[in-house]
DNA sequence: CTTCGTGCAAAAGCTTTGCAATGCG
DNA sequence: CGCATTGCAAAGCTTTTGCACGAAG
């Protein structure tokens, strides 16, 4: 083997995250995983496309397959104010954060990607790099804001 | 004067606001306005539409007066994962955050609007409501950060 | 009176849907 | 072999652009 960065794409790891899944092997589904894998940042589909030389892949296929991926939480969504969509591969098992009731004080777990959109914003605007895990977010739950329903409030 | 809740929209506090930033006062940039202070909770463009009873605005027209406030401050943007853009009035002098760098320990203050899209997105996943002032987001500033620049890092 | 803002029409951009052909298991 | 998935074409929906008229200061 030569000493190039490039080893034989045969996406082990692929196969065994759809596998685990239980669905369908196709060429598509694993070169976009793979493709989201490698990726140093989060992708439009047009960029992912981009980034799928061997066999170029339908722009339907390839919503059709993030769509699939999200559902199946192999994916994360990324909504930036200005721009497209992104999407980034997700680790099944990840880092979370807290949202803490004031009220009945409850403590739920929240997956990393919830921040994705903050971090986005973050880095955009101001040029910072959020760097946090366990972050704690004070808030109503569910059952104790029933009387004011997802208000933008802030207190 | 009877004793409904509608008083004549003279839009006193609309004309105040667009001479205080300097910018022609035109019926419809009144009425936009007006709507957005007036709504209960963040609108799309034709929600807002909608919410001009008196004098239908072109579409077209929305959007560019939602961008002309937009760009001197006076609304924020809210951009949820799933579905279309949404825009709030935005008080100039309001709560704010605090991003602070983990190597220098300088701290960077946020308006509160940058936390609108998580809010929105706890919300409607977790029926979280979120309620925080002066919320400690810890990470790398922009003079700390420049070798490994705007990674979706965590850490 | 001069400049800026608006409406209309049309285009642009991204994403989704319908349907027949192909590939997976 | 049966059913899910793909590609292609076309539609859908929101937002933007060009241009001439009209309003603001």
């Amino acid at each position: 083997m030569p000493l190039h960065q490039t080893p034989p794409p045969d996406y082990e790891v692929e196969r065994a995250l759809l596998r685990q899944i239980g669905q369908r092997i196709t060429a598509q589904r694993l070169q976009i995983l793979h493709a989201l894998r490698a990726a140093e940042r989060p992708l439009t589909a047009d960029e992912l496309a981009a980034a799928l030389h061997p066999l170029p892949i339908d722009p339907t296929t390839i919503y059709r397959v993030l769509h699939f991926l999200y559902e199946h939480g192999l994916v994360a969504q990324l909504t930036p104010e200005q721009g497209r969509q992104r999407y980034k591969y997700r680790d099944p098992d990840d880092l979370h954060h807290h949202l803490v009731c004031l009220r009945c004080g409850s403590d739920m777990q929240i997956p990393d990607e919830s921040l994705d959109t903050l971090r986005e914003t973050l880095c955009a605007r101001y040029g910072f790099t959020v760097k946090v895990n366990h972050l704690m977010i004070p808030g109503l739950c569910a059952t104790c804001r029933t009387q004011s329903p997802c208000q933008q409030t802030t207190a």
